[in-house]
RNA sequence: GGACGAUUAGCUCAGUUGGCAGAGCGCUGGCCUCACAUGCCAGAGGUCACUGGUUCAAGUCCAGUAUCGUCCA
């Protein structure tokens, strides 16, 4: 039945085991979901990772997350989907491809948009897989037959469908409007995908005729067709409507002066020059006094024809150039240093230029609006709930979401324009000829933003905008599972177009898990070089102890990675390793028949209580999304209570086994207990459960199709828990007069007890235990006396003698005595003071302040008995 | 500039509806006790950032101050 212990490692080998497992779990399906099947639906669409990427801390964190819950529920009897898949990360994807073809000496160009994205689905099936098999090694039990990637063809389907619906619905919509353009990447950039960076720069102030403006770019002076100052600005309130005349670079330029709200009358000198080509808020002042745009850079970066004689520079040159240039003139009054944020491109760093160009948008307002009613309605939960300040924020302040990119690799626009009469057609299918003239067609060479088709997921992935059996049965979802800083990209998306498509939320349950950041607080990230990667540390610690050190820290804003916590749970996981070691080396010759009839001693129904209030307290925890709660109280439980305490008691009716029938009990309460712990556990510690719940007597083929465990009532025992507690605190008391009086471990020490009232039974009955915990001959006697030279401590009110006689002197002992006595009195006084004040016996409830009273009289006899005792002392040292 | 958050043991962090402050690691002392030295036993260590307020009672609720962080302009 059971492995005799010589055939068991003493230590934890998880590479061994890791690998063994998780083929055969896949092979017999046990992460496949059937739409058919009964039992409540539980599901988990997977944030799909970049089909570029390959696993970090923020991936292992939610996937472990994820495989957790995903676990759990399966054991539950749910009806359990998680469905994975990548995204098809447009921009990364022409990063990675563009530096591969720039090292061969090619641009995308040559190679023409066909060829790019010939070789772009080459790149993906040949390495493109990496996470995905990067998430079995981490244990992830996700239903790889529904394996999805954002450009198959159902995905693009649904993603051309819900296109064509919003511009049905006058939601999508063209537009001329400053964008945030890449001149690296060649395209635009929603306001999300612009990352600010903290940059030293120069302050320059330039004289403009009567008045001298602050600018941190001069190029763009050549741009300039206005200058603006707050409407309450009495300094240049009569300049107002005045067209100045003033010298520049290239003579002498005219630029009108208008009030505006948006200038800060406090920053500089309070007049702004007026860029509405290149700079947002300067677009939007032009905007509302119709002053001209001016395009002075280019796509490429680099300075127009506009620019006149630094037509071809490089923005950045041009900029040195015009200081030089002004300078020289004298229009320079000064220059300071200046500190300030940036906008870059967040996948390649370049420095993103403000353009004036035709994009396709989505009026977000009225989808914003609809999810944000949903999260104020409760049908969407966002856990923890302090994001959801932020969710509302950022959604009712939205802005329009440009949609278009100017990539090759994504979801091309289903749209036709008509070269002929100009028309633009939106359609399902693909065009040939212009529906109005009948002329040719050319689609719109744009594709869309990788988040448009991932905003889809949840119900993309299943189906829609078919009526499918796996949307009826799995959506709307459970729960999402993700990181907060993709709220905005990702989470409201899915929100406004869940809700918008299929008149459901996509999900119930939100989760935003915290931050893997490294030990000194910084977001892990490859160009930071902080990153330990995750796969090594993996196979240094083990997956499971990897996982559980995940789980363990997933409360919170952001957590800090260690090497020491690590290992702290690899070692948890060599514990129960050899916990089982243990149990498995002394089954042999087991008596289920006699164990039955045997009735459990109070150990027994002691750990029996515990595991019954340790599930408990796990599934409260999970239902919370508290897995650093449910992670420690499985910790707890089965190290400090079952280990340091159980297995200590179990080993007397196993190794002195005077009586079989004790002995069978022992073995049947060992066997439940522990195959139960490694149910709880499972979610969290996958492999090294499976292995030992193998070895372990057991009903079923796998733990992770095993029941997960529930509590009776019966279970719970308070009484037994309360008796249990007042032995371990008499074997720790005896153990504290050992250890502060420096006697050796191996010296047995004679320990009489002296009970109070009815404690007597209770210690006589665990006496043989106490013995051995305590290496002590323990008695109880009601008619004790102190002997001469001994120790004394206080029990639930009971005395406690230790005897001392040869084995130390009396001077430890009064220091012991005198430390406990401080404490005891320090007690004393709180409660008096407490219960002094006439306010509390009137407001305070009843229960507490007969708490309060009761744990006065506790300390007030527990003083008095250290204060005699110590006088005792005393008295006998003289 | 705006919003959100943090400040609790040497370090990293928990702390539910207010009712004597907890964990892991680290530290100190003692132990190779027949599952485990990746271990066992015992112990030390905290003005809960600061100042007010509410309350019988504040780490917890309110206001302000300081420092730090994140996001958005």
């Amino acid at each position: 039945m059971s492995a005799p212990t010589s055939e068991i490692s003493d230590r934890y080998d998880p590479s061994a085991v890791e690998e063994r497992w998780y083929p055969r779990w896949e092979e017999r399906g046990y992460f496949r979901a059937d739409a058919a099947a009964t039992g409540k639906p539980f599901s988990i669409a997977m944030p799909p990772p970049n089909v570029t990427g390959s696993l970090h801390w923020g991936h292992a964190l939610t996937m472990t997350l994820q495989d957790t819950l995903t676990r759990m529920k399966r054991m539950d009897g749910f009806n359990t989907l998680w469905l994975p898949g990548t995204d098809h990360a447009a921009i990364a994807v022409h990063v990675v491809l563009e530096r591969q073809l720039a090292s061969e000496g090619k641009t995308k160009e040559d190679l023409g948009r066909d060829g790019f994205l010939a070789r772009a689905w080459r790149w993906k099936e040949e390495t493109g897989g990496t996470i995905v098999r990067q998430l079995r090694r981490l244990g992830a039990s996700c239903d790889w037959s529904r394996e999805r990637f954002t450009m198959d063809p159902g995905l693009s389907r649904a993603v051309r469908e819900s296109f064509v619906r919003l511009w049905q619905e006058g939601l999508i919509y063209r537009d001329d409007y400053i964008v945030n353009w890449c001149p690296r990447c060649q395209t635009v950039l929603s306001d999300l995908e612009v990352e600010r960076e903290e940059r030293d720069a120069e302050f320059v102030y330039i004289k403009y005729g009567p008045v001298t403006v602050g600018t941190v770019r001069p190029e763009t002076k050549l741009g300039d067709t206005g200058l603006a100052v707050h409407p309450k600005d009495k300094r240049y309130k009569h300049l107002v409507g005045t067209t100045l005349e003033v010298p520049s670079v290239d003579g002498t330029i005219s630029v009108k002066v208008v009030a505006d709200d948006a200038v800060d009358p406090k920053f500089g000198t309070g007049v702004i020059k007026v860029t509405p080509g290149h700079d947002p808020v300067d677009f939007e002042i032009g905007r509302r006094h119709n002053l001209p745009v001016k395009t002075v850079i280019g796509f490429d970066g680099r300075m127009t024809a506009e620019a006149g004689r630094y037509a071809g520079l490089d923005r950045f040159e041009c900029r040195k150039r015009i200081v030089e240039d002004l300078k020289a003139l004298g229009l320079i009054e000064r220059i300071e240093p200046y500190r300030h944020a940036v906008g870059v491109c967040h996948r390649c760093k370049t420095v993103v230029e403000p353009l004036v160009s035709k994009q396709w948008y989505v009026q977000t307002k009225p989808l914003a609006e609809a999810a944000i009613k949903a999260v104020r309605e409760g049908r969407i939960k966002i856990v923890p709930r302090t994001w959801t300040k932020t969710y509302y924020h950022w959604m009712e302040n939205i802005r329009p979401w440009c949609i278009s990119r100017q990539l090759w690799w994504g979801h091309r626009i289903p749209a036709w324009h008509c070269d002929a009469d100009g028309s633009v057609h939106v359609s399902r299918d693909d065009l040939q000829a212009c529906p109005q003239c009948g002329g040719p067609l050319r689609q719109d060479p744009d594709t869309l933003d990788t988040w448009f088709s991932s905003g889809l997921w949840p119900f993309s992935t299943l189906g829609w905008p078919d009526d499918t059996l796996e949307l009826r049965t799995y959506y709307p979802t459970s729960v999402l599972v993700t990181a907060p800083d993709i709220l905005f990209f990702w989470v409201a998306r899915m929100a406004m177009l869940g809700i918008h498509f299929t008149h459901h939320v996509p999900f119930r349950d939100v989760y935003l898990h915290a931050i893997v950041r490294d030990a000194e607080g910084q977001k892990m990230s490859k160009s930071k070089g902080n990153v330990a990667d995750p796969l090594e540390v993996m196979g240094k610690y083990g997956t499971d102890a990897f996982r559980f050190t995940l789980a363990a820290l997933a409360q919170g804003r952001d957590i800090r990675i260690s090497e020491d916590r690590i290992e702290g749970y690899r070692n948890f996981a060599n514990k129960i390793w050899n916990a089982a070691r243990l149990v498995l080396s002394n089954l042999d010759g087991f008596d289920a028949a006699l164990a039955k009839n045997t009735p459990p001693a109070l150990a027994d129904v002691w750990i029996e209580s515990r595991l019954a209030a340790t599930i408990a307290e796990v599934r409260t925890a999970m239902r919370r999304y508290r897995f650093s709660d449910a992670a420690s109280s499985v910790y707890q439980f089965l190290w400090h209570e079952f280990c340091d305490w159980y297995l200590e008691i179990a080993k007397l009716s196993l190794y002195r086994a005077e009586s079989p029938a004790r002995r069978a009990r022992t073995q049947a309460t060992l066997v439940r207990v522990l195959e139960a712990t490694l149910r709880l556990l499972h979610p969290f510690m996958p492999f090294i459960t499976e292995e030992l719940w193998q070895r372990l007597p057991h009903k079923g083929e796998s733990i992770m199709i095993a029941p997960y465990p529930r509590v009776a009532r019966k279970q719970r025992n308070a009484d037994a828990e309360r008796q249990m507690t007042a032995v371990m605190d008499l074997v720790t008391a005896v153990r504290n007069i050992r250890g502060e009086m420096r006697i050796a471990p191996g010296v047995t020490l004679a320990a009489t007890l002296r009970p109070s009232r009815d404690g007597g039974e209770l210690f006589t009955a665990n006496g043989a235990l106490i013995d051995t915990l305590a290496r002590a001959r323990f008695a109880v006697d009601p008619r004790a006396t102190r002997p001469r030279n001994s120790a004394m401590a206080v029990i639930d009110g009971s005395e406690l003698y230790v005897d001392l006689a040869g084995v130390v002197d009396l001077a430890a002992e009064r220091q012991r005595l005198e430390k406990e006595i401080t404490r005891a009195a320090e007690s004393v006084e709180f409660l008096k003071g407490k219960l002094a004040r006439p306010e509390f016996a009137e407001r305070a409830p009843a229960e507490i302040v007969a708490r309060e009273r009761e744990r006065l009289i506790e300390q007030e006899a527990l003083r008095a008995k250290l204060l005699a005792s110590l006088a005792w002392v005393d008295d006998g040292s003289r």
